[in-house]
This record gives C-alpha cells, sequence and structure tokens, in this order.
DNA sequence: AAATAAAAATGAACAATGTTCAATTTTTTT
DNA sequence: AAAAAAATTGAACATTGTTCATTTTTATTT
C-alpha cells in the first residue's frame, strides 16, 4: 500500500472518529485502533498529532469554501451577504466536531504554525465575501472596506465557537441561528452609516 | 491551618501560576509543588481541577466586573459603551493568560457546569452595560434590546479569544484593540439605524 | 534466485496529565 | 492518656503525546 493511501486512509478514518465522539475522539491510539495501523506508523506519517489535526481543519475550511462558492452568483450583494452568513452557520451546525476542532485548534495555537495552504484558504474564504462587500459599500475605501470585512469576518468566525457546544445554552436562550444573522445586519446595517458619513 | 486558608492559599498560587506560566503552568502536580501541598490535599479541597479552574475564572470575572463597574458614571452612553469596551479590551490584553482560561474552559466545557456565582457574574456585567444600551436606544422594545445587548456582548466576548494568543497574526495584521473598538461602533451604529425603521 | 541493503512498520517504553484511595499523620473527643 | 475522627499524603492507575530500537517488508545487487 502506497505512502498516499496510507495517509488518506488514516485521514478518512480520523474523520470518522471526530465526526462521530469529537475532538476526544481522536487520539493517537484510537486512531491507530481504527485504522488498523501502528501508533508508530502514523507518526511516520505525519510527524505528530497536530499536524494531523491542521490537515483535518484544512479538510473542513475546504469543504466550507466549497459549500460557499456555489452561492456566488444568486441574488444582490446584500442578499449575498445574508446567503452567506446562512450556509455558515448552517455549515457548523452540521459539522460540530469538526468545526470545534477548528477553534480548539486556533486558541491552543500559542506559538506553533499553521501551513501555508490553510492559510490561503482561509485568505480565499475572506475573499469570496468582498465581492458583495465591495457592490454594497462602493464608496467606502477599498483598505478601509478589507478592514471592515476582516473585523466583520473574524467576529463571526469567533462567535461561531459558540455554536460547537451547549457552553452558550447555560447564559442564554438566545438561538444560535440568530445570533449570528443579528451580528451580520447590523454590522452591515452600521457600515452604511459610516459610508455615508 | 484552616480550610479556608489552604484553600486561599492554593488559589493564590494557582494564580500565579497561571499569570506566568499560561494555562499549561497550572497542573495538579506544579500546583503542589508551588504551594508545598500534596496533590491529594488539592483534590480533597477542590474535588478536581475543572472547580479549580472554574474559581479561577470566576476570580477573572469578578476582577474584570471590578473595573468595568468604577466607569459607570462618566460620560454619555455613547462615550461610556466606548469606555466599557476599551476598559474591557485592556483588561484582557493585561490579563491574556487568566483570560486564555476563561475562553479555554468556555470551549472545552462541553457537558460540565458553571457555578450559580460565576453565571450570576456574568449576568451583571452585562447589566453593567443595559443602563448605557437602555438610553442609546430608547425607542427600541426592552427585549429586543437586550437580545441586540446579548448579541454584542457575546461577539465582543468571543472576538476577545483572539486577544489572547498571537494566532491572529498569523491571518491578519489588524490592531486588536481597534479590531474591538470597531465591532463595537460599527454595531452600534447600526443599531441606531435599526431603531429608526 | 539468493544475498544484501534500504526503507518502512511496529509497539514497548517514557514523560506528563488528571484522578483515586489505602495508609499515615494530625487533630479532636472521650 | 487513649480512642476516635478527620485530614493529609503520595504511590499507583489510566490516558495522553511521543520516541526509537527492533522487526518486517521492500528494493537492489550479485
Amino acid at each position: 500500500m502506497s505512502k498516499d493511501n496510507i495517509q488518506e486512509n488514516l485521514v478518512n478514518k480520523g474523520r470518522d472518529l471526530i465526526k462521530k465522539n469529537g475532538a476526544e475522539g481522536l487520539t493517537a491510539r484510537k486512531l491507530s485502533e481504527a485504522s488498523g495501523y501502528s501508533v508508530g506508523t502514523i507518526y511516520n506519517q505525519f510527524g505528530n498529532m497536530d499536524n494531523f489535526i491542521l490537515i483535518q481543519n484544512y479538510l473542513t475550511l475546504d469543504a466550507l469554501y466549497e459549500k460557499l462558492s456555489t452561492l456566488q452568483a444568486s441574488g444582490t450583494a446584500y442578499q449575498r451577504l445574508n446567503l452567506y452568513t446562512q450556509a455558515f452557520v448552517d455549515f457548523v451546525l452540521k459539522n460540530k466536531n469538526l468545526w470545534f476542532l477548528v477553534h480548539s485548534f486556533h486558541l491552543n495555537n500559542n506559538n506553533r504554525r499553521f501551513s501555508k495552504i490553510y492559510l490561503r484558504r482561509v485568505v480565499q474564504i475572506t475573499q469570496l465575501v468582498e465581492g458583495a462587500f465591495k457592490a454594497l459599500y462602493p464608496s467606502i475605501e477599498t483598505p478601509e472596506r478589507i478592514l471592515m470585512l476582516q473585523v466583520m469576518w473574524l467576529s463571526l468566525f469567533s462567535l461561531s465557537s459558540f455554536l460547537t457546544t451547549d457552553a452558550l445554552d447555560k447564559f442564554s436562550k438566545i438561538n444560535k441561528k440568530t445570533l449570528c444573522e443579528l451580528l451580520l445586519n447590523t454590522f452591515l446595517a452600521g457600515l452604511k452609516v459610516l459610508e455615508k458619513a
């Protein structure tokens, strides 16, 4: 069996573990047992578990990008931004465990590195929204608009960590999808004001 | 030495460990070594490390509340909301490790519980801002305004996780304080629009 | 085809984690 | 002073990520 096949196999099996049992479901030994490969082989292939998780997160970002990119053509810029957000929230809610792992890695990744392809995917997702942003706020200078886009996306991204667990339920009865949509629409309305001012 | 003194001692020593070495600096054995008490004693006093961390996070929230509550009287409602946010960001940046632990626990606390006094502190912090919100948006119905307040606070809270590590620096050169202030002000501007509509 | 060399896979072993609990020490009560 | 109760202890357990000498497999050479 070739090296690629081993990696592919391990990644697939690992993904199943995460989907089924969350981040805790993914340990070197559980992956070894589920895949049939030894613990050592996992380390030969990926170096360490962090790298393995990073690959999983890259695939998650990829799936998100795939989903969002199908929405490019439809509707007005405003409608599109709302569609993006709804699709994003839907994706996160349907892939809670995978998305949790993304946040978990981001938070705990204090001095480790993100791979280039990973960073590129993040940028690509942001760029998807850029077009709609430009159409909505034509009179805002591009650097300023990109800044606002980052604020918007980072806020929504970080807020989405609340969608992956039930921690929020202990503080508020707010609907999670509503939460995200209110953030988007209030922010967009605010941008409209700042644009005219 | 009384039970209270032991707990107080352990909590203080634990807090030093977190401040100095971050969340990883706080383990049962390191706390045992730093405090002079055995590992077993820590468990007798707190049951488990999660409870200990929850106490640490409660104290962190307490310190934040303390700081924010000194700002109650000053300026207009709008100025006050900006002061709150700036004070919040300052607090987080000055207590990165402590605040990181708050986020870390929230994210990983999948089916565990928050103590009542902890939840109450969160509510109290939100209520601090309620007054300014009410003054700014008098024509928004109270339930709607509280909803928006929650969206605002939850967004800012979750965004603040980016302030505790350097993960964000790998994605963007955006200034962290600016990031939070832009979120607040754009959101507030948007609320003004929604109020009139 | 056999012998040799290179590469890959293995899993026992290590350090560090949270946690438990029988044994010990200390304190309180009788 | 003795007995009972309470508190403290730290060795031991299960589970992490990780390493690396050993074994097995594959490739190369004779």
